[in-house]
DNA sequence: ACAAATATAATAGTATTACTATCATTAATC
DNA sequence: GATTAATGATAGTAATACTATTATATTTGT
């Protein structure tokens, strides 16, 4: 059974961890291992010994772990990307649209059979704790002049140009949507953590109070008379 | 001369910096330090160097140094907190309050002489960069109980109280505000390194079009009618 | 089916990091 | 002037983030 696999930019790995068993195990186990253990307490000694490997032959994959979390947040992303494509090419509406993509990045993650060696609810939770890892680093720029950073970048760019469709007079289209895509993990992290920087409970509901947050914000900022330019 | 100190969370150190010269200087230095080199490569031993000192007599005031770092950021948020206080008290209109308290947290930080050891354009700079490096670790849990986020949830309620005022419907008056919090650091930060992902330029400007942006996200989510509960 | 190429495993080793411990010395305090 | 406390000097340790080397599988082309 052919199983689907993303083009990710070939920056993101040494060798594409797609195409081979260890490869697939490295992807596999290094996603429950770091939502275990969080990015710091994460080595690829760790890893090494969770799939009866070496360090060596991990680091054949991948350059240091830093850039195998930037790899498994860009396959995320490319996800979600996928997943917008899917439910809003049938979508007319340019509001409805944002809509799908607003519902798409609120709701629970839950296992998509499409991807085998991938646990979506663990990289959500990855996505939720370390994803400002990713940039927030003294390498960022040359990270991004490599394109790492492509998958987050396209989807943001795409739901920035819905907002143009819908209200070409709005002037921080760009920024309301990276505010919306960041926050929309940030605000679950405060439901577990800090609850009191939220609105969300942390029960069931977070996803429908989450998705009408975020509605909310955007359909508010961009419907408004008043814009300050 | 008296030198004006915040009084903050004693679990954030060892022994109080803020009271001996030494500590003085650990903090002064460790600014330009995380300023200069990141978080991740900067180390108790090149800040001993650098205030010719040794590790173990910083490890005498902090734990380590991601609490160093919570430590800074703790005390930049007292000092947002103290200058909303100042700068609101004497408005009475809960609105223009919330301007203010927009302007303050929007604005360009300069050197404040009141804290002779503080250089703020750097302490800015990294709570920029490194804010969220400071909840984000499998310990957030510890360091909430320890009241270590003390400073930031304090401004986040004070400001989310004002929207409580002004429209006591609003049902993400929390939320709004710690991603209003949040993402007025981001976007300073996409504008000087991920461009695609912000409406605001590089330039001079950017706080204004930063101040524009918060305005008008919170205004138009706190006035609209449709109030999603 | 066999040689050549490639991937992986096994092992070892290094510089740096994030500490901890000990003891001598200097400075502040009573 | 004696006691206490803070700092400096020095040493040491376990873990981390790698790199290098060689042997052994495994895959691939002919």
């Amino acid at each position: 059974m052919p199983t689907l696999a993303f083009k990710l930019n070939d920056h993101l790995y040494l060798r594409d961890p797609q195409h081979t068993q260890l490869g697939q195990k490295i992807i596999h186990s290094s996603m429950l291992l770091i939502d275990q253990l969080g990015f710091e307490q994460f080595t690829f000694k760790k890893l090494a010994e969770e799939i009866d490997s070496t360090e060596a032959s991990i680091y054949r994959y991948f350059e240091n772990k830093h850039r195998l979390l930037v790899y498994l947040i860009a396959w995320y992303w490319n996800w979600m990307e996928y997943r917008i494509e899917i439910f809003t090419s049938a979508v007319a509406d340019p509001k409805e649209k944002l809509k799908t993509c607003l519902r798409i990045l609120a709701e629970e993650k839950k296992y998509d059979p499409t991807f085998e060696f991938v646990n979506e609810e663990a990289l959500h939770r990855i996505v939720i704790a370390e994803l400002d890892k990713t940039y927030l680093t003294k390498g960022v720029d040359d990270l991004n002049k490599e394109g790492l950073f492509g998958g987050f970048k396209s989807v943001c760019g795409k739901i920035a140009s819905l907002i143009h469709v819908i209200n070409p007079n709005y002037p921080f289209a760009e920024s309301l949507v990276s505010t919306v895509l960041i926050t929309a993990n940030q605000q679950l992290f405060f439901a577990s953590h800090l609850p009191s920087l939220t609105s969300l409970e942390a029960n069931e509901s977070r996803f429908n109070r989450l998705y009408s947050f975020l509605e909310n914000i955007v359909f508010c900022s961009i419907n408004a008379e008043n814009n300050y330019a």
